[in-house]
DNA sequence: ATAGGGTTAG
């Protein structure tokens, strides 16, 4: 619009300033009145500011409200400049479902089309996973003759892959006659979020070496993690080292990802030192990765230092909860709930997943009041809706606390079905407080659900055996080897000076067994001494007498890693475990006599949990 | 205008 209107262009922009200093809808209500009275809603220019601003990612969602009130209430005849903003700005301001509501208004308008909003209608699709709309979009923008547009091909591409149509995308790719850098990424990343990791790599390498980007390893890497393959991701990002792409902070916090689940400390220092060597700041994702990082691999002290070091707004809720997850594995609930206490107080609102750190601190830690009143608080306070994995938590609270009636009970009232994992806490609550006969009813309910689960059994014949009854228990035992119920070796890894060693139950495959075998019966003589009597109770299945029992838990993966860790460590430093599978009963007692004697602290990752062994005791209490 | 990263009950 020419500048021939009755206001000077520097009244519109100390309008427009004063705009971008609203924060309340009163403010920007007089804002609006004041550009109404002086004719500013004449001119397209104006209008765009005014709503690119209520819809800004920064602004609230009140203020979008209010932009939509305005756009459909307020203009006449907005053009598809106006629309394309509109659309754009609900679908990159997280509001998916409005976007595509104003795509459907458009069309019944008299607005012309241009192809600039497809991309970002497609980007709604794909954060809605909305299937039936991207192929709307699709034959509408084919209709359009935007068919060879590859700003829009290249969306569309995305859409199919993220909304699971591989296909579909596959056969888009392959009609573009030379696809650019965007086509290949998103292509990859279809498949690997169809998690056919072995197409998504054939296909990166084949791409074109000179158009790969951060982006390109990035996603093949983050396909590794998301697919569980968190080895290949950091070989992976070791190849992308030594590529000419430089790893930015995205390709770092999935690098860092694939750290956390491994619980690889070194490498995850490395990347956090090398983050900081170039100078890259550390954002809430990339905090968040860190700490879980630390947090996983035993270092608690270390995440608190990153959380610490981060600025009062980089502590995102999802920030918050992977510290206060981090607290509850580790069997600190008091600590997990005074940060809980002050991130409230902080005015950060807690989310569901949230709610379920916050309840399996409690859990762990046997903090039954203060977890119940959480759960109270968390619908009624915060609007969070519990779900299956907040009762589960429930359950587990009451049942790991020996309320097996209430816990029962709760199971029966509560409004969700329960699952397996519910039945199965119950479960292992009747093991720990020796209710035979709830064990049992809950054991029948668990093995039809789901029979080929093998830890079912093995609990099902423990329960048996527990209440003395014998011939039960070997009739589950007879079953659960008809189902051909296999039972997953346990393996143990120490990790020393950068070198990973890793121990099956019983295996002699490592370069040292026969000492580390030496070394074992030294150390059992020790413990004998101070009173150790071999702890049978979770090897009654398959072997017959005591004695094989005992020879057999002696090769227990964790006691040849603790063992390897006393020889190969100076005294005074921590030795640190991971296992696959949970301890048992005598390796729990072994590790805090080890603790005491050797005076040794030593941090074990368990499959769902930390056990840090000092002085003779666990922080898990013995509760597991 | 289009492509990559975060936390979750046993």
């Amino acid at each position: 619009m020419s500048l021939t209107s009755s206001y000077s262009s520097l009244a519109l922009e100390h309008t427009l300033s004063c705009l971008h200093k609203c924060s309340t809808e009163v403010e920007l209500k007089q804002v609006h009145a004041r550009m109404l009275k002086s004719g500013y809603f004449h001119d397209p220019y104006a209008i765009t500011k005014f709503l690119s601003f209520c819809l800004s990612s920064s602004s609230s969602s009140t203020f979008s409200s209010y932009a939509q009130d305005v756009f459909l209430n307020g203009l006449d005849r907005p053009d598809t400049f106006l629309w394309n903003l509109m659309i754009r700005g609900l679908s990159s301001s997280d509001q998916p479902e409005t976007s595509l509501l104003f795509y459907h208004r458009m069309l019944s308008s008299s607005a012309t089309h241009n192809p600039y909003t497809f991309p970002f209608l497609l980007k709604a699709c794909s954060n809605l996973s909305a299937f039936q709309e991207t192929t709307q979009i699709h034959a509408h923008l084919t209709k359009l003759g935007y068919g060879n547009d590859i700003y829009s091909v290249n969306s569309l591409i995305n859409s199919y892959a993220v909304t699971g149509n591989i296909n579909h995308a596959r056969l888009l790719f392959d009609r573009i006659q030379e696809p650019d850098l965007v086509s290949w990424n998103s292509l990859i990343k279809g498949y690997a979020k169809a998690g056919e990791m072995d197409i998504a790599l054939t296909l990166f390498r084949k791409m074109p070496p000179a158009k790969k980007n951060a982006i390109s390893w990035t996603t093949i890497i983050s396909g590794y993690v998301q697919a569980g393959m968190n080895k290949e991701a950091l070989q992976l990002f070791h190849e992308m080292q030594n590529s000419n792409v430089p790893p930015d902070k995205v390709s770092l916090a999935s690098a860092l990802s694939a750290c956390a689940q491994l619980g690889a400390l070194d490498q995850g220092k490395w990347i956090h030192s090398y983050a900081n060597k170039q100078r890259i700041s550390i954002d809430s994702v990339l905090a968040c990765v860190l700490i879980d990082m630390y947090a996983k691999s035993g270092d608690m002290e270390e995440a608190l230092r990153v959380f610490k070091n981060i600025t009062k707004k980089t502590r995102s809720v999802q920030v918050w909860t992977v510290l206060i997850s981090g607290y509850a594995y580790h069997g600190l609930g008091g600590e997990a709930i005074s940060r809980f206490t002050e991130m409230q107080k902080m005015g950060v609102r807690p989310n569901a997943i949230t709610f379920t750190a916050v309840l399996t601190a409690c859990s762990y830690t046997g903090l039954v009041e203060q977890g119940k009143s959480v759960f109270h608080t968390m619908e009624r306070d915060y609007n969070v809706k519990p779900t299956v994995e907040h009762y589960g938590c429930m359950v587990d609270l009451l049942g790991r606390a020996g309320l097996l009636d209430e816990a029962n009970r709760f199971v029966k009232k509560m409004p969700v079905k329960p699952n397996a994992v519910i039945w199965g806490s119950l479960l292992k609550a009747c093991q720990i407080h020796k209710n035979v006969e709830l064990g049992e009813r809950i054991g029948e309910i668990l093995i039809g659900m789901d029979p080929n689960h093998g830890g079912r059994y093995v609990h099902m014949a423990n329960i048996h055996a527990m209440g003395g009854k014998w011939d039960k228990a070997a009739e589950t035992r007879r079953l659960m080897k008809e189902q051909g119920v296999v039972k997953v070796p346990g393996c143990s890894t120490i990790s020393l000076e950068g070198t990973t060693h890793e121990f099956t139950a019983g295996d002699r495959s490592h370069a040292e067994t026969e000492k580390i075998r030496t070394e074992w019966r030294i150390v059992r003589r020790k413990l004998e001494e101070n009173g150790y009597v071999p702890e049978l109770e979770d090897m009654l299945l398959d072997l017959v007498d005591d004695e094989e029992r005992e020879a057999v838990v002696h090769q227990h993966s964790e006691k040849l890693a603790v063992t390897y860790g006393l020889m190969k460590t100076e005294p005074g430093t921590t030795i640190r475990i991971m296992k696959n599978l949970r301890v048992c009963k005598d390796c729990h007692k072994v590790m805090k006599l080890i603790s005491k004697i050797y005076k040794r602290d030593i941090v074990m990752r368990d499959r769902t949990r930390f056990h840090h062994f000092r002085d003779g005791k666990c922080t898990c209490g013995d509760y597991w």
